[in-house]
RNA sequence: GGGGACGUAGCCCAAUGGCAGAGGCAGGGCGCUUAAACCGCCUUCAGUGAGGGUUCGACUCCCUCCGUCCCCA
């Protein structure tokens, strides 16, 4: 069949005239409710994926489908423009990175708005435009003086490719860069840190009251990694006043310490190691440095075990039972978790037990395993059990052993009480040019001193040169480099580094509230009208960091006074983590270079069929496959929408007269329609509301092609699916309501509601079943009794038959809807 | 190694303790057509990964195993 109509064109118009209509612009004072929705906004790469059609599918569905319920819908777009990809361009082509930026986000911005996404324009905000940038400067100057950011030398990530330092998370678990691919190297260096860990006790609290997935929730509580247990200090043998702190989570396991390690790097190696331990011990700090902290914490024992371990020489003691224990360095010890010291005790700790075994040291245990254990090939053993070998703990469960140690080790002094953290502070500097510089000044009288206000915000210069060694150019540019102290006025030196880009992306969704002022970075009224954020919706990628630094900056920016003390200190209160799309078994990825481009529909489907397809294919927060068959089914996404039109410009019925039967059935059935999808999007359930629209559609088309369809029923039934669809698959829905209602835009108009009265027929089938097997079913009334409903299932001929001579011996009754007869 | 999610027709998926099938894709038949495509109508196709438990009743809840994916090591 031909097609109905111009797709490209009818989209494209529609879309001018939403936004001619300023459909989407909302003020802050809107005196409607206020409904916040939000998608992550997106590092500027060009022409818009799948994976931005299917995020920005969803978010537009919320946020007309919300407008229709009477809301004042904020619903902002902007461009995470700093990172990695526009830098790398530079050094490729001599360009300044800000060219191939602003080229991106034009081509981003028309490809999203191609989509049909509403979005209201006006609040656009780029990470690197100088208003932002301003802002993100002045925090950083803020958090100095509160003493959430600080500088501090520290071994780092260091990527040799991109000429960088890595965060963690930026460090693939096989020790590769995860830009690169490069093998990451430590580095000492002196770096921005963000105080994150000071918050860490009220990220994780905070994560109860969420309306977010589960699983995000639980990758964050694992990435805060609490854990309690006891700080301790072991004398060491022979230096009068030199103790090591070790931190341990079992302190009820003291009694089996049959040693004790210090990672490599801790600076009281070289003060106890003896002098025939020295060259042992060097060669392990030089092989622990060349490693990986993943490397080094793996269990698996590539190389041997005895490489990965030295003596000392020197022994602590056990202060539990005042035995001397020797004192070794091990490279599966690390200097950033704990004290960078632990207390081994090889009976309960599989990698301690390990180590014991490669190095003959001896293994006491302190927990009774269970019967068979040992037998079976059990070693260390952390499961619970009876204390044994334990002096004053022996007898006790393990809980009640710890508290009981710990409370031995304060009395004695020599311990406390402790919690832990596996988040570590957020280390913010990178050696970059194409990010926030970090608005700091060295000099060599005053220190480090902040670039007064007034001059924010500091701006990289354009006369720059990226030459392929991959160094920031920031770095070796004079005239940016240069600079007098704003204190004492002689000469000094600018900060080089700039900031991670989650910083940037850490409150773009504060400066969506009022981008508007340049005096403050949003008003205060503002984002109190605004935040939180009431749905937000992204990638599972960002389930822990982006997140969690989002999270603390709104806490950051609360405490330091930029944002009001009574905002809630939760920005995003539900998340939506919607499915990848993958193809070949992975990611549909441009670095895969297996892109489908969206564009390829516009003159078939359309961005409508292509928004229906994401919406239909399966739940939304799947991972979803691009296959072979996945053309077909964008295919009858294109022919729902054929048909679709096909019923509402073809020949309206014509019969009159009161509603008989069919009809009566018809209406339930689009109130039924109503209630389903309605349930269905709150519920983010879109692949079953698609679903229940094509049911209606189908049972529109065939009835008004029956000869008594009533003219008012058929228009009652078109207009309700138009609405309906309306968040949905916008662009159709919205012409063929204007060629009904030329004065009345169709998202303008309010979301239908289902007439309880029609929902439910007035009989129901009810199911006979004898011993749980289907033996009957008949049509009751729905208000039937269950003395009624049994005397009807036992009438049906073939409980009859049963039970003739034998009554049931039970019954279940469920009246109206099922009896079950027990034998 | 630890934690989590998932497993239903050839395929994508519905069924929120009560008749396993709502919808779509693919396949088949018929109609329309000079013919094909398009379109319309009809239709084939599983007993829910395996095993056990709870229950009158389990795709649904619990346990074990297998498989796939994700996070942390």
């Amino acid at each position: 069949m031909a097609k109905a109509y111009e797709v490209d064109e009818l989209e494209t118009r529609w879309q001018r005239r939403w936004l001619e209509e300023k459909l989407y612009e909302v003020e802050n004072d809107d005196p409607r409710e206020h409904f916040y929705s939000l998608c992550m906004y997106p590092y500027p790469s060009g022409q818009a994926h799948m994976g931005h059609v299917r995020n920005y599918t969803f978010g537009d569905l919320i946020v007309r489908y919300q407008t229709m319920l009477g809301k004042a819908v904020l619903s902002p777009f902007g461009f995470d423009s700093y990172g990695l990809p526009a830098e790398n361009a530079a050094i490729k082509t001599g360009q300044h990175p800000r060219i191939f930026t602003d080229r991106n986000i034009e081509e981003l911005r028309a490809s999203i708005l191609r989509l049909g996404y509403s979005i209201d324009g006006r609040r656009e905000v780029t990470s690197h435009d100088p208003r932002y940038m301003k802002w993100n400067q002045r925090f950083f100057q803020k958090f100095v003086e509160a003493g959430l950011a600080y500088r501090r030398e520290a071994p780092v990530n260091w990527c040799p490719g991109c000429q960088t330092v890595l965060a963690n998370e930026q460090v693939n678990a096989d020790g590769t860069c995860d830009r690169s691919g490069d093998p990451v190297q430590k580095r000492d260096l002196a770096q921005w840190f963000f105080g994150i860990t000071k918050y860490a006790d009220e990220l994780l609290e905070g994560l109860d009251d969420l309306d977010w997935p589960e699983r995000v929730k639980a990758m964050q509580v694992n990435w805060i990694g609490r854990s309690e247990g006891a700080q301790l200090r072991l004398n060491v043998v022979g230096h009068e006043g030199v103790s090591i702190d070790v931190f341990t989570t079992r302190p009820d396991t003291l009694f089996g310490m049959t040693y004790a390690v210090l990672a490599p790097e801790h600076p009281l190696v070289d003060v106890v190691t003896v002098p025939a331990a020295r060259v042992a011990v060097e060669s392990l700090r030089e092989s622990a440095r060349a490693s990986t902290d993943i490397e080094r914490s793996s269990s698996s024992v590539s190389g041997g075990l005895q490489k990965r371990g030295a003596f000392t020489g020197a022994y602590v003691v056990n202060p539990i039972n005042g035995q001397e224990v020797p004192l070794y360095i091990a490279d599966y010890v690390l200097m950033s978790y704990g004290t960078g010291a632990i207390m081994a005790v090889p009976s309960e700790d599989d990698r301690d037990w390990a180590f014991a075994e490669a190095f003959s040291l001896p293994i006491l245990r302190t927990t009774a395993v269970p019967d068979g254990f040992e037998d079976n090939g059990g070693k260390a053993y952390s499961g619970d059990g009876v204390k044994i070998n334990s002096g004053f703990l022996d007898g006790m469960s393990i809980t009640d052993a710890k508290a009981a140690a710990i409370s031995w080790l304060v009395e004695q002094g020599i311990g406390t009480s402790t919690v832990n953290y596996r988040l570590r502070d957020w280390l913010v500097s990178r050696q970059r040019f194409w990010g926030c510089p970090i608005p700091m000044v060295h000099c060599p009288t005053c220190g480090i001193v902040p670039v007064p206000e007034s001059e924010l915000p500091v701006l990289a210069p354009d006369d720059v040169e990226f030459l392929p060694d991959g160094r920031s150019p920031l770095a070796t540019n004079e005239a940016f480099l240069k600079t007098t102290c704003p204190k004492c006025g002689g000469p000094a030196e600018r900060e080089t580094d700039t900031m991670d880009t989650f910083v940037d992306s850490s409150w773009y969704f504060l400066r969506f509230t009022d981008p508007f002022h340049d005096d403050v970075p949003f008003s205060q009224d503002a984002v109190r009208a605004w935040m939180p954020v009431d749905q937000y919706i992204g990638g599972i990628e960002h389930a822990i960091l982006h997140l969690l630094y989002a999270r603390f900056y709104t806490r950051a920016l609360i405490d330091t006074g930029f944002a009001p003390a009574d905002l809630p200190r939760e920005p995003f209160t539900k998340l939506f983590t919607q499915g990848m799309i993958r193809m070949d078994g992975s990611k549909m990825s441009k670095s895969k270079g297996n892109l489908v481009a969206p564009a390829a529909y516009y003159d078939t489907v359309g961005a409508d069929g292509l928004r229906l397809f994401h919406l239909f294919v399966g739940p939304p927060a799947d991972d979803i496959d691009w296959t072979d068959q996945t053309e077909s089914v964008i295919e009858g996404m294109g022919r729902f929408l054929t048909r679709l039109w096909r019923l509402c410009e073809g020949p309206t019925p014509t019969g009159e007269g009161p509603l008989d039967r069919d009809d009566l059935a018809l209406r339930r059935r689009i109130h039924q329609t109503i209630d389903a999808v309605t349930r269905d999007f709150d519920r983010w359930s879109y692949n079953t509301a698609v679903a229940r629209c094509m049911e209606l559609l189908n049972e529109l088309s065939t009835y008004v092609r029956t000869p008594s369809a009533k003219e008012h029923l058929a228009t009652e039934g078109c207009e309700t699916l138009l609405k309906l669809l309306a968040p949905m698959a916008p662009h159709v829905t919205a012409e063929l309501w204007d060629h009904r209602h030329p004065a009345a835009l169709l998202h303008r108009q309010t979301w239908p509601v289902a007439d309880p009265d029609l929902l439910q027929a007035a009989t129901t089938t009810m199911v006979v079943q004898v011993n749980g097997k289907v033996v009957d079913r008949c049509e009751v009334p729905l208000d039937l009794e269950a003395s009624e409903a049994e005397s009807i299932a036992r009438a049906t001929p073939k409980v009859a038959a049963v039970f003739a001579e034998n009554p049931p011996s039970r019954v279940v009754n469920r009246a109206p809807r099922l009896i079950n007869f027990l034998t």
